[in-house]
DNA sequence: CGGATGCTTCGATTAGGATCGAAGTATGAA
DNA sequence: TTCATACTTCGATCCTAATCGAAGCATCCG
């Protein structure tokens, strides 16, 4: 009689408060020590194990040894565009956690979600892509057209690698706060990645918002203009 | 610090099993009485009366009286499209509450997706739309092309009482079994109607599996080629 | 008006799991 | 080796929330 997959035992791993807190500070992409997710969950380090090591066996994570630090961190893409879609059920629901403040435009201007750039900007940039005939959407999988694959050559990102894995170059993940699709995939965090190596963005501490220098803003209109 | 829309809310709503047996339920499209899925989380009915006040607070159903019967349902598609990624992400951890069976192959081939196809027909279905340019992705809202207004119309579906209503015609909607994108929306909707209507397609009865006739086979494959 | 059905509310019980102190393991530094 | 840091495991406590019996409303039917 029960068909379909078991949605309960992810929305319990989600449902705790003190794990839903690490699982939204490790959409900021950066990978997180235990003591680290501790403080932003507001638990102590042994509750903060006993959690991670159920996020681990539900598939939501994956740890990296480095010396005697535990750098935890979502485990796939997947992971990330779950959550994003759970974050904007909740939003349009105005379940937020917090007094709309200062932060919140800047979040919804730019942020990392995961490992790519979302927000305006993100969907800016997609919207971009595609009018210029850079990715192409046929049924829901974006594809890198020859364009674009010189476009983003162009910019120094190195297309053989991105093709060699097997993961997807271009997906789809729908943004919270514009309700709109923007760029995801391997292609999404080579282009974030870059923004951050020319020194266009800085992350924030302690947060998912992105910040873009001047010299940022203007070569991201130029790169990426709105038609 | 704690920034972001309050995910912890939504995951203990669905993250309880038999709130998550009666979600997965009303994922059939139908509405369900109390009863009827009190039965289907395998609950007292009490029980199941607290769990859909529950439910209802959460902003994930809505409740319609007629007569003595209350009948609930998914309280608009962007909860269907939740659950669904849910779905996807627990199914690709080999999360599934059933040993496969003889239904698996009917559901993934066709379902019900709260109110419109999926599975290997939905996802075809959207594919041959856009392939005769009858619907268009840009970012990632689909629109109707005029070529597909008028085909739509041929179909005999009322296109202008689509397009009165606030809610968006066409949009995507991630399929688990597929991976791919399906046809969701009022017109997806309107389409699994027609289909029924038509005596092409049935509801199994306790299923989310659709199964279509001879007729209702020949008939789709002929609206629906694939290229 | 009964009497039946469908559902909700109340109250008491119970179980699961979140929490943390204390002790144990692993890695690195001095 | 010794100490410190980072984390896990164990054990006990405590609290929330799921559960159901019983009683209370609401609606329909005859």
């Amino acid at each position: 009689m029960k068909e379909g997959p078991d949605i309960a035992l992810i929305g319990s791993l989600i449902g705790d408060p003190a794990r839903a807190n690490m699982l939204t500070a490790l959409m900021g992409g950066r990978a997180l020590t235990a003591t680290e997710l501790a403080a932003h969950a507001g638990i102590t380090l042994q509750t903060a194990s006993s959690h991670l090591a159920k996020l681990e066996a539900g598939g939501l994570l994956t740890q990296r040894k480095q010396g005697r630090h535990r750098y935890f961190a979502l485990s796939e893409d997947e992971v990330g565009l779950m959550l994003e879609s759970i974050m904007g059920f909740a939003a349009s629901r105005g379940l937020t956690r917090h007094r709309p403040g200062p932060k919140d435009p800047a979040l919804r201007k730019a942020r990392v979600c995961y490992n790519h750039l979302a927000g305006d900007y993100g969907v800016r940039m997609l919207d971009s892509l595609v009018a210029a005939r850079q990715i192409e959407m046929t049924g829901d999988d974006l594809t890198l057209t020859d364009a674009g694959q010189a476009r983003v050559e162009a910019l120094g990102i190195d297309y053989a690698a991105l093709k060699k894995s097997r993961r997807p170059i271009c997906r789809t993940c729908l943004d919270w706060s514009e309700r709109r699709s923007h760029l995801a995939g391997s292609l999404g965090e080579a282009l974030l990645t870059l923004f951050i190596d020319k020194g266009w963005a800085k992350r924030e501490q302690n947060s998912r918002a992105i910040r873009f220098t001047d010299t940022g803003e203007k070569a991201f209109s130029e790169l990426f203009p709105q038609y």
